[in-house]
DNA sequence: AATTTGCGCAACCAAAAAGTTGCATGTATA
DNA sequence: TATACATGCAACTTTTTGGTTGCGCAAATT
């Protein structure tokens, strides 16, 4: 079973549940409401995005509360870096394009 | 069928295609021979992520060049933002403590 | 002109993933 | 203690996906 972050937010329904607990714990019934899936559904996808670490669990009496564990998300991040690079680099060179054309101008 | 640049970056083989024609672009042939499959595999993975205009292709005789369209790629980025701004709030929220601690001691 | 090469596309197959159903378990509540 | 929730888990079904094979086409090469 492949089990990366990646894989993690390829689903739609997934980077939905993620956005709705990064900033406040919720129960699988509550996230489920929000939706228009099944609790077990999103009891599977909660199992999923707990093997990779996005998501925490804390019991609260009979409810478990799920939470975004938002430094793994840094790893998306991270991964994007590299092409952040590469674009930041084409921008400054069309800067320097437009500041040569600038410059001819004169 | 679904197709979103989510997706499209789930798969291994598919993020390390992208990562090889960002800055260089390639023919299938060529991509093919750096990792462990074959051309037409390379090729449905390229047809992919042409259609989530991720890739863009040049036609030159009878080879066809792929390379990365980078722009597509702040999708994810602009994705991610909302939880850099958690994280970053966090990370100054930790700071307010730490000079509040600091404080404290003097 | 015949052959080789680079490629896309469609059909097929096996493996994986997403969703559903039916439990079992533990915690509240009456 | 009996009942109603909240949940996880395993089995099963349906879809989706990644890969292979076998074409056909067009551009190069002989």
């Amino acid at each position: 079973m492949r089990r990366d972050i990646f894989q993690a937010i390829a689903d739609p329904t997934r980077r939905a549940i993620i956005t709705l607990i990064a900033l406040h714990a919720m129960t699988p019934n509550a996230i489920a409401d929000n939706f228009n899936t099944t609790r077990q559904a999103v009891s599977k996808h909660l199992r999923i995005l707990t093997e990779c670490e996005l998501v925490k669990q804390e019991q609260q009496g009979r409810e478990i509360y799920y939470s975004l564990q938002i430094e793994k998300m840094k790893e998306i991040d991270k991964w994007i870096d590299q092409f952040r690079k590469i674009w930041e680099t084409r921008f400054n060179q069309l800067d320097n394009v437009l500041a040569t054309l600038k410059k001819q101008k004169k």
